[in-house]
DNA sequence: TTGACATATATACTTTTGATATATATACTT
DNA sequence: AAGTATATATATCAAAAGTATATATGTCAA
């Protein structure tokens, strides 16, 4: 339950309520790292119960009633002994973009050069706006500036590899990838 | 629900069963996208029952009884309709080392080093696998093998970062990271 | 011969996602 | 002035995905 201990870090540096835990949250990890208001919600209830956070409802006129969220010193305490301990499980990678990606070899080639174009241009408006938090993760310590490097990294080397691929698939004979991708090899073993 | 058309398209090459199914998407993905037993064995049940694909139990004597899956033609039916239909979705990333890697101002810089220079090796022995893995990759058609180069470049991508960031990291005072990651200000709004 | 590793299937459990509902504030457009 | 879109804010839940583990055999090497 890693969100959990995001969460806590987070709250390191100031009160928060579920939206703005979000909004930081995304920030703070380069735009690389999203989260989920069924994640933010039940967590913060439950780290209430286990003494983590404290509660302090801020009410408004007209608008909702916050819930600011501070960190208790137990709270830190968790936090810590996460830090310091060994992350276990490797990266994980998922992109419905991708997914289709390796399968275009038994559609058409036009579709295929549909939806890369698509993707291009997601990922140049993506890789503008992160040129843009480059200001933000500035003022940020060594770490989080080290993040918003890594999202920018990462956009522009996909950004390249889709520009190569579409070159790559443009220039081919759409007749002889679908019959090299389609060939139907006898079970091994 | 993705996986299950992933299954559906490796079905499409030859038969296959569970085991061999996490094999192939692992290798076909270019090593970037993982599968779990949880998924594979569930879905195999609930495709059959659909109709998407049918069983035939292979008896080996001393080894456990071999399932082999076949694609139906309603099952090839379902994955080119799949295919159609625009992915909706970004890209999703989640390591649990970076998770961490944005904390580091919380803990010691030695500590930071410490887990900094592990991943470098992690992803060293990573990029020999994947450079072996490009022969493979190469008798496969142009999509399959894209992803390989894929997997490639953000290896790569990720070493060079790593590294970039341990040297900054080491020539930073430890002190100063500590200080201003630390700044507590106040809520905003 | 013991231990490590690959093969192979299976499931209980937990976490995460995606979709949806509600309601106000603010900014722009026609 | 009315309409529209977007941002703010909280919340819930079913479905999907992921973790961890149990079982059992085969092979190869220390």
């Amino acid at each position: 339950m890693s969100v959990k201990y995001a969460m806590l870090g987070l709250l390191h540096y100031r009160d928060m309520h579920g939206y703005r835990i979000k909004q930081h949250m995304e920030q703070h990890f380069g735009n690389l790292w999203s989260i989920n208001y069924g994640q933010i919600y039940p967590n913060l209830k439950k780290m209430e119960e286990e003494g983590l956070v404290t509660k302090k409802e801020v009410v408004r006129s007209g608008a909702p009633t916050r819930k600011l969220y501070s960190i208790t010193p137990a709270g830190r305490e968790a936090f810590a002994e996460w830090l310091l301990s060994d992350p276990h499980g490797t990266m994980l990678l998922r992109d419905p973009f991708l997914l289709r990606f390796v399968f275009f070899g038994f559609g058409t080639r036009e579709r295929a050069l549909q939806l890369v174009d698509e993707q291009i241009r997601l990922y140049e408006t993506h890789l503008a706006k992160r040129r843009e938090n480059m200001r933000r993760w500035h003022r940020q310590g060594v770490y989080v500036r080290q993040m918003g490097e890594l999202g920018l990294l990462l956009n522009e080397t996909i950004l390249e590899w889709l520009k190569q691929s579409r070159r790559e698939i443009a220039r081919s004979r759409g007749e002889e990838v679908l019959r090299a991708e389609r060939m139907n090899l006898p079970l091994e073993s």
